[in-house]
DNA sequence: TGTAATTTTGTAACGATTACAGATTTTGGT
DNA sequence: ACCAAAATCTGTAATCGTTACAAAATTACA
Protein backbone atom coordinates (compact mmCIF):
# COMPACT_ATOMS: atom_id res chain seq x y z
CA UNK A 1 0.00 0.00 0.00
CA UNK A 2 1.06 3.43 -1.17
CA UNK A 3 1.48 6.44 1.34
CA UNK A 4 1.34 9.76 -0.25
CA UNK A 5 3.54 12.57 1.04
CA UNK A 6 0.81 14.31 2.95
CA UNK A 7 0.03 10.54 4.73
CA UNK A 8 3.43 10.09 5.84
CA UNK A 9 4.23 13.20 6.99
CA UNK A 10 1.10 12.84 9.34
CA UNK A 11 1.91 9.41 10.06
CA UNK A 12 5.43 10.99 11.36
CA UNK A 13 4.35 13.12 13.64
CA UNK A 14 2.00 10.67 15.06
CA UNK A 15 -1.43 11.80 13.78
CA UNK A 16 -3.98 9.46 12.33
CA UNK A 17 -4.11 10.30 8.83
CA UNK A 18 -7.91 10.38 8.18
CA UNK A 19 -9.31 11.74 4.87
CA UNK A 20 -9.89 15.75 5.82
CA UNK A 21 -6.72 15.57 7.71
CA UNK A 22 -4.59 14.06 4.56
CA UNK A 23 -6.42 16.68 2.86
CA UNK A 24 -5.43 19.56 5.01
CA UNK A 25 -1.77 18.57 5.23
CA UNK A 26 -1.59 17.77 1.46
CA UNK A 27 -3.04 21.02 1.12
CA UNK A 28 -0.28 22.90 2.95
CA UNK A 29 2.28 21.18 1.25
CA UNK A 30 1.09 21.76 -2.10
CA UNK A 31 0.47 25.75 -1.36
CA UNK A 32 3.03 28.03 -0.49
CA UNK A 33 0.98 30.69 0.42
CA UNK A 34 0.33 30.68 4.27
CA UNK A 35 -3.18 30.51 4.05
CA UNK A 36 -6.04 31.11 6.23
CA UNK A 37 -8.21 28.68 7.72
CA UNK A 38 -10.98 30.34 5.45
CA UNK A 39 -8.70 30.05 2.16
CA UNK A 40 -7.83 26.34 2.89
CA UNK A 41 -11.67 25.67 3.41
CA UNK A 42 -13.34 27.67 0.51
CA UNK A 43 -10.56 25.57 -1.99
CA UNK A 44 -10.97 22.21 -0.44
CA UNK A 45 -14.76 22.95 0.06
CA UNK A 46 -15.36 22.29 -3.65
CA UNK A 47 -13.80 18.54 -3.84
CA UNK A 48 -14.98 18.11 -0.59
CA UNK A 49 -18.52 18.98 -0.16
CA UNK A 50 -18.97 17.87 4.03
CA UNK A 51 -16.24 19.27 5.09
CA UNK A 52 -17.08 21.70 7.65
CA UNK A 53 -15.36 24.71 8.84
CA UNK A 54 -14.82 23.49 12.31
CA UNK A 55 -12.66 20.78 10.91
CA UNK A 56 -10.51 22.70 9.54
CA UNK A 57 -9.85 24.17 13.17
CA UNK A 58 -9.46 21.28 14.58
CA UNK A 59 -6.96 19.82 12.34
CA UNK A 60 -4.95 22.42 11.89
CA UNK A 61 -4.94 22.93 15.72
CA UNK A 62 -4.13 19.06 15.84
CA UNK A 63 -1.45 19.57 13.31
CA UNK A 64 0.06 22.51 14.96
CA UNK A 65 0.24 20.55 18.38
CA UNK A 66 1.83 17.89 16.88
CA UNK A 67 4.30 19.80 14.48
CA UNK A 68 3.18 19.33 11.13
CA UNK A 69 2.70 22.71 10.40
CA UNK A 70 3.47 25.73 11.99
CA UNK A 71 1.54 28.77 13.06
CA UNK A 72 2.07 32.47 11.71
CA UNK A 73 0.85 35.55 13.62
CA UNK A 74 2.16 37.78 11.11
CA UNK A 75 -1.37 39.09 9.35
CA UNK A 76 -3.03 40.02 12.73
CA UNK A 77 -6.40 39.28 11.75
CA UNK A 78 -6.34 35.39 11.10
CA UNK A 79 -4.14 32.72 12.30
CA UNK A 80 -2.01 31.46 8.99
CA UNK A 81 -0.30 28.37 8.33
CA UNK A 82 2.45 26.67 6.88
CA UNK A 83 3.53 23.17 6.10
CA UNK A 84 7.30 23.81 6.27
CA UNK A 85 8.30 23.16 9.43
CA UNK A 86 11.97 24.00 9.30
CA UNK A 87 12.82 27.45 11.03
CA UNK A 88 12.38 30.64 8.55
CA UNK A 89 11.32 33.99 8.75
CA UNK A 90 8.48 35.27 6.80
CA UNK A 91 8.23 39.06 4.86
CA UNK A 92 4.33 40.40 4.25
CA UNK A 93 3.70 42.76 2.06
CA UNK A 94 1.61 45.65 3.69
CA UNK A 95 0.42 46.43 0.14
CA UNK A 96 -0.69 43.14 -1.88
CA UNK A 97 -0.86 41.01 1.47
CA UNK A 98 1.22 38.21 -0.41
CA UNK A 99 3.88 36.72 2.64
CA UNK A 100 7.15 35.52 1.08
CA UNK A 101 9.43 32.95 3.29
CA UNK A 102 12.86 34.55 4.05
CA UNK A 103 15.80 31.84 4.91
CA UNK A 104 17.00 32.42 8.30
CA UNK A 105 21.64 32.78 7.50
CA UNK A 106 21.86 33.69 11.63
CA UNK A 107 19.02 32.84 13.97
CA UNK A 108 18.52 35.85 16.16
CA UNK A 109 20.85 36.08 19.61
CA UNK A 110 19.13 33.06 22.18
CA UNK A 111 17.12 34.69 24.85
CA UNK A 112 18.43 34.84 28.43
CA UNK A 113 18.86 32.35 30.68
CA UNK A 114 16.41 30.22 32.24
CA UNK A 115 14.00 31.08 29.69
CA UNK A 116 13.50 27.64 27.27
CA UNK A 117 12.26 28.53 24.17
CA UNK A 118 9.50 26.43 22.46
CA UNK A 119 8.97 28.49 19.46
CA UNK A 120 10.55 31.49 17.23
CA UNK A 121 8.42 33.79 14.84
CA UNK A 122 10.09 36.50 12.61
CA UNK A 123 8.35 38.29 11.04
CA UNK A 124 9.20 41.22 8.57
CA UNK A 125 6.31 44.08 7.35
CA UNK A 126 6.43 46.44 4.61
CA UNK A 127 6.35 46.66 0.48
CA UNK A 128 7.03 43.79 -1.55
CA UNK A 129 9.23 44.07 -4.72
CA UNK A 130 6.59 43.79 -6.96
CA UNK A 131 4.40 46.51 -5.34
CA UNK A 132 7.42 49.15 -4.75
CA UNK A 133 7.93 49.67 -8.78
CA UNK B 1 4.25 75.51 30.46
CA UNK B 2 5.52 71.61 31.34
CA UNK B 3 4.77 68.75 28.94
CA UNK B 4 4.82 65.62 30.56
CA UNK B 5 7.40 62.68 29.05
CA UNK B 6 4.18 61.32 27.84
CA UNK B 7 2.59 64.92 26.26
CA UNK B 8 6.38 65.39 24.66
CA UNK B 9 6.50 61.88 22.98
CA UNK B 10 3.31 62.37 21.62
CA UNK B 11 4.16 65.96 20.30
CA UNK B 12 7.46 64.57 18.99
CA UNK B 13 5.66 61.84 16.97
CA UNK B 14 2.76 64.69 15.44
CA UNK B 15 0.19 63.33 17.66
CA UNK B 16 -2.40 66.10 19.43
CA UNK B 17 -1.97 65.60 23.15
CA UNK B 18 -5.43 64.85 24.01
CA UNK B 19 -6.47 64.07 27.80
CA UNK B 20 -6.95 60.54 26.88
CA UNK B 21 -4.31 60.25 24.45
CA UNK B 22 -2.44 61.45 27.12
CA UNK B 23 -3.24 58.94 29.81
CA UNK B 24 -3.00 56.10 27.63
CA UNK B 25 0.16 56.78 26.47
CA UNK B 26 1.69 57.83 29.57
CA UNK B 27 0.05 54.07 30.91
CA UNK B 28 2.01 52.35 28.56
CA UNK B 29 5.37 54.51 29.10
CA UNK B 30 4.91 53.29 32.99
CA UNK B 31 3.58 49.59 32.60
CA UNK B 32 5.99 47.88 30.52
CA UNK B 33 4.14 44.57 30.80
CA UNK B 34 2.69 44.48 26.95
CA UNK B 35 -0.98 45.26 28.07
CA UNK B 36 -3.64 44.65 25.96
CA UNK B 37 -6.78 47.27 25.09
CA UNK B 38 -9.02 45.69 27.75
CA UNK B 39 -5.94 45.91 30.57
CA UNK B 40 -5.65 49.41 29.91
CA UNK B 41 -9.12 50.22 29.85
CA UNK B 42 -9.84 48.77 33.09
CA UNK B 43 -7.21 50.07 35.01
CA UNK B 44 -7.56 53.85 33.69
CA UNK B 45 -10.93 53.46 33.81
CA UNK B 46 -10.79 53.89 37.40
CA UNK B 47 -9.41 57.31 37.45
CA UNK B 48 -11.04 58.13 33.92
CA UNK B 49 -14.63 56.91 34.70
CA UNK B 50 -15.90 59.01 31.27
CA UNK B 51 -13.00 57.07 29.03
CA UNK B 52 -14.73 54.67 26.19
CA UNK B 53 -13.24 51.40 25.25
CA UNK B 54 -13.60 52.57 21.74
CA UNK B 55 -11.12 55.25 22.30
CA UNK B 56 -8.64 53.12 23.55
CA UNK B 57 -9.16 51.16 20.53
CA UNK B 58 -8.85 54.71 18.48
CA UNK B 59 -6.44 56.10 20.19
CA UNK B 60 -4.10 53.00 20.13
CA UNK B 61 -4.03 52.97 16.50
CA UNK B 62 -3.15 56.27 16.23
CA UNK B 63 -0.16 56.03 18.06
CA UNK B 64 1.04 53.00 16.73
CA UNK B 65 0.56 54.35 12.90
CA UNK B 66 2.48 57.57 14.14
CA UNK B 67 5.00 54.74 15.54
CA UNK B 68 4.31 56.23 19.06
CA UNK B 69 3.99 52.77 20.40
CA UNK B 70 4.68 49.17 19.22
CA UNK B 71 2.18 46.56 18.11
CA UNK B 72 2.57 42.57 19.38
CA UNK B 73 0.85 39.85 17.85
CA UNK B 74 2.82 37.19 19.92
CA UNK B 75 -0.52 36.71 22.19
CA UNK B 76 -2.79 35.27 19.16
CA UNK B 77 -5.58 36.11 21.50
CA UNK B 78 -5.37 40.11 21.76
CA UNK B 79 -3.51 42.53 20.31
CA UNK B 80 -0.36 43.79 22.90
CA UNK B 81 0.96 47.29 23.07
CA UNK B 82 4.71 48.31 23.87
CA UNK B 83 5.86 51.62 24.95
CA UNK B 84 8.85 51.49 23.81
CA UNK B 85 9.73 51.85 20.08
CA UNK B 86 13.32 50.83 20.00
CA UNK B 87 14.00 47.42 18.41
CA UNK B 88 13.96 44.85 20.28
CA UNK B 89 12.63 41.46 20.68
CA UNK B 90 10.17 39.49 23.07
CA UNK B 91 9.64 36.42 24.93
CA UNK B 92 5.97 35.07 25.96
CA UNK B 93 5.79 32.46 28.79
CA UNK B 94 3.26 29.54 27.40
CA UNK B 95 2.60 28.84 31.55
CA UNK B 96 1.65 32.41 33.39
CA UNK B 97 1.45 34.73 30.11
CA UNK B 98 4.29 36.93 31.14
CA UNK B 99 5.90 38.96 28.45
CA UNK B 100 9.52 39.66 28.74
CA UNK B 101 11.67 42.13 26.42
CA UNK B 102 14.29 41.00 24.99
CA UNK B 103 17.88 42.98 24.17
CA UNK B 104 18.24 41.94 20.01
CA UNK B 105 22.26 42.19 19.72
CA UNK B 106 22.73 40.76 16.00
CA UNK B 107 19.29 42.37 13.75
CA UNK B 108 18.50 38.72 11.78
CA UNK B 109 19.72 38.54 8.42
CA UNK B 110 18.31 40.69 5.79
CA UNK B 111 15.26 39.72 3.79
CA UNK B 112 16.02 39.82 0.02
CA UNK B 113 16.81 42.49 -2.45
CA UNK B 114 13.85 44.74 -3.50
CA UNK B 115 11.63 44.68 -0.42
CA UNK B 116 11.15 47.35 1.82
CA UNK B 117 10.91 46.23 5.38
CA UNK B 118 9.18 48.48 7.22
CA UNK B 119 8.42 46.67 10.67
CA UNK B 120 10.17 43.49 12.38
CA UNK B 121 8.59 41.72 14.60
CA UNK B 122 10.69 38.49 16.55
CA UNK B 123 9.19 36.47 18.90
CA UNK B 124 10.29 33.81 21.33
CA UNK B 125 7.44 31.51 22.76
CA UNK B 126 8.42 29.14 25.21
CA UNK B 127 8.53 28.87 29.63
CA UNK B 128 9.97 31.63 31.64
CA UNK B 129 12.28 31.02 34.14
CA UNK B 130 10.07 31.36 37.06
CA UNK B 131 7.91 28.71 35.80
CA UNK B 132 10.72 26.53 35.04
CA UNK B 133 11.03 25.36 38.40
C1' DT C 1 -20.50 -8.28 14.10
C1' DG C 2 -20.99 -5.22 17.99
C1' DT C 3 -19.32 -1.88 20.96
C1' DA C 4 -16.16 1.66 22.38
C1' DA C 5 -13.18 5.25 20.89
C1' DT C 6 -12.20 8.68 17.63
C1' DT C 7 -13.33 11.98 14.34
C1' DT C 8 -16.39 14.98 11.95
C1' DT C 9 -20.17 18.09 11.57
C1' DG C 10 -23.31 22.12 12.30
C1' DT C 11 -24.98 25.42 15.29
C1' DA C 12 -24.57 28.46 18.91
C1' DA C 13 -21.74 31.22 21.69
C1' DC C 14 -17.76 34.06 22.61
C1' DG C 15 -14.28 37.65 22.43
C1' DA C 16 -11.62 41.05 20.02
C1' DT C 17 -12.19 44.61 16.94
C1' DT C 18 -14.48 47.93 13.83
C1' DA C 19 -18.41 50.82 11.90
C1' DC C 20 -21.07 54.40 12.71
C1' DA C 21 -23.53 58.36 14.13
C1' DG C 22 -24.32 61.56 17.57
C1' DA C 23 -22.20 64.29 21.47
C1' DT C 24 -18.36 66.80 23.07
C1' DT C 25 -14.24 69.34 22.82
C1' DT C 26 -10.85 72.06 20.55
C1' DT C 27 -9.27 75.31 17.07
C1' DG C 28 -8.86 79.44 14.50
C1' DG C 29 -10.80 83.46 12.61
C1' DT C 30 -13.44 87.61 13.65
C1' DA D 1 -14.96 86.51 24.00
C1' DC D 2 -17.97 84.39 20.22
C1' DC D 3 -18.96 81.35 16.63
C1' DA D 4 -18.43 78.07 12.97
C1' DA D 5 -15.60 74.24 11.46
C1' DA D 6 -12.66 70.56 12.49
C1' DA D 7 -11.13 67.09 15.43
C1' DT D 8 -11.94 63.95 18.99
C1' DC D 9 -14.61 61.06 21.98
C1' DT D 10 -18.41 58.06 23.21
C1' DG D 11 -21.75 54.10 23.22
C1' DT D 12 -24.08 50.81 20.67
C1' DA D 13 -24.47 47.69 17.11
C1' DA D 14 -22.32 44.87 13.84
C1' DT D 15 -18.52 42.00 12.12
C1' DC D 16 -15.24 38.43 12.03
C1' DG D 17 -12.20 34.80 13.64
C1' DT D 18 -12.40 31.23 16.74
C1' DT D 19 -14.11 27.91 20.24
C1' DA D 20 -17.77 25.11 22.82
C1' DC D 21 -20.69 21.61 22.48
C1' DA D 22 -23.55 17.80 21.42
C1' DA D 23 -25.13 14.80 17.99
C1' DA D 24 -23.85 12.06 13.82
C1' DA D 25 -20.59 9.44 11.34
C1' DT D 26 -16.62 6.78 11.00
C1' DT D 27 -13.01 3.74 12.55
C1' DA D 28 -10.70 0.36 15.61
C1' DC D 29 -10.72 -3.87 17.60
C1' DA D 30 -12.41 -7.62 20.65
Amino acid sequence: MVMTQATQHLVKHGIRPSMQRIAIMKYLMEHRTHPTVDTIYSDLHHSMPTLSRTTVYNTLQVLAQNHAVTTLSIDGHATRYDGITQPHAHFMCRHCGRIIDLPLENLPAMPRNGLKVEQVEINFTGRCDLCNQ
